[in-house]
Order: structure tokens, then sequence, then C-alpha cells
DNA sequence: GTAAGTACGCACGCCGGAGTAAGTATGAAA
DNA sequence: TTTCATACTTACTCCGGCGTGCGTACTTAC
């Protein structure tokens, strides 16, 4: 596996325009790729901005966020778990109870990611083509 | 049922997952949809972010983002064009010249994505599964 | 006895993102 | 005269995201 740098903390670049010359977001083998398709899928943003307000369990996050399948709403929260941004927790009662929780990590994603969303919003009124 | 968990009150109103109740990102037909599609693209990140040292033209950008296709890149700027976000200028010289610069628009667009990018590299290597 | 709610897993199939290869126009360099 | 560089476009193809529908195991409700 291609490890970013061997050991350097990288202090220096706070920036990935810095590394696009090094090449590192364009290794197409870059773990960072993956996650980022994880984190920008359609269902995984909505399904992180939705976590922000609190602890959900799956049904509760099927009607949050609505017109979602089953299958990949499942999936969605499958890739988030093994990124290590939300926890899956199940209680073991009689019907099933599992219910999914934003992680540190899975916070600070979902701020940035809740950034972009909010920015696309607020502006794409003013997007040509897409009218008012 | 009974909520087993408590619901921590986030304080972050004004957020995105406020519009959320109103269905504002959940509609399908929303066209922030399409925009974050777009924007959050695997190619339409890397172009965004090369694009914020300055203006570059086609070949120079299929340089800097190696790994793409002509075909792709074509696709990637046009769809970021008509989102008002990259500018096109052709020049009807005799070998064809084009080149491509970020609108304000798009440096507000790219530097989100490039916080977000930052972020999933710099928190990749703590993931689970992924790297030591 | 049947329906509904809960949290998925699995098989099937569509569709659009994505790569490859080739074509277009044109002047300059070889 | 052939080749090359530029900036695409179009055609053909593959693959994976995604929805739909069905099944599971168990219980409460009608």
């Amino acid at each position: 596996m291609k490890e970013i740098s061997p050991r350097a903390p990288a202090r220096t670049k706070g920036r990935v325009a810095r590394r696009i010359e090094r090449g590192d977001v364009f290794e197409p083998n870059c773990p960072s790729r993956e996650v980022m398709k994880h984190v920008t899928s359609s269902w995984g943003v909505l399904v992180l901005i939705a976590l922000q307000d609190g602890t959900l369990r799956f049904s509760e996050l099927r009607r949050k966020v609505s017109g979602v399948s089953e299958r990949m709403l499942a999936q969605t929260l499958q890739w988030l778990e093994t990124d290590g941004l939300v926890q899956r927790r199940s209680y073991p009662v009689v019907p099933p109870h599992v219910d999914y929780t934003l992680t540190p990590m899975g916070e600070q994603a979902a701020e940035l990611v809740g950034n972009l969303a909010d920015w696309i919003e607020e502006n794409v009124m003013k997007m040509p083509g897409r009218a008012a």
C-alpha cells in the first residue's frame, strides 16, 4: 500500500493543492479516494447531515432521508461505519433495535459536507440555467 | 417506541440540517442535487482544486489531473461551466486555444471541496481498515 | 390467521459514469 | 507529403451505483 508520506506528520501543507504536485489526491489507489466516494455519495451526504442532530435508528433515518431505499441506506451506513465515521450499536431486544451515531471524526466530516451542501443550496439560484 | 439513547440537542442551527425538515436537500428534483453531483464527482473535485492555482488550458489540466480521460475532462468542464463555477474562454487562433478559470463562485466551491479533501487526506490514516 | 413493524441480506436488472479509440479542422514543422 | 499539436466530439463498451422485490426471525395488534 502506498503511504502518503512515510512518517512526515505533514504540518507544512494544509492545502490539498500542494499535494497535487506530489500526486497524492490523484493517485487512483489512494485510500482517500474511497473515503471521498463514501462521504460525497448522494446518500452519504444526507446521512451525515441527518445524524448531526443526534443518534437515529435505521427506520428513523429512512424516514428522515426520504427517498432512500433500504438497500442503499444499509450499504451507506456500512461504508461510513467501516470508515469510522458512524458508530453502530445494536441491542439484542425482541424487536431488533439498532441505532447510529456520528463518531468525533464523523462530526468533523459532517460539518464539512454540511458547509458544502449549505453553500450550494444558498447559491444554486444564482447559477445560470437553473432558474430561480 | 421508547428512546433508548438520549438525543444531544445540536446547537448548530442555520445549518442544512435545518432544511432537512423543510425537505430541501432531500427533494430529489432539487437542483442542488445536480450541482452537488458535479462538484463532488471524482474529476470535479480534482478540476476545481487544480484551477485554484490559476487559469489553465485543456491540455494543461489533462497533465495536472493525471489519469483523467479527454472525454471525462471535457464533460466535467462543461458541467462546471453550466453551473457557473468555471469560465471558459476560447481564442480563435490557428491551433485551438482554450483556457479555463474559476469564477468567484467557483473559487468558493473549490475552497469548500478543498477543505473536505484536505480533511480526508489528513485523517484517512486514522481510519480503521485503511493503512496502519 | 393475517397484517404490520424492525433491520437488514440477496438476486435481478436498469442506467449513467467512465475508459478507449477514432474522427474533425487547420496551420506549422519535418 | 506526412506528421504533429490542440481541443474537442462521437461511438462503443464495461462496470458499479441504485431501486425493486422477496425472504428472514420475532413479536404485537387486529
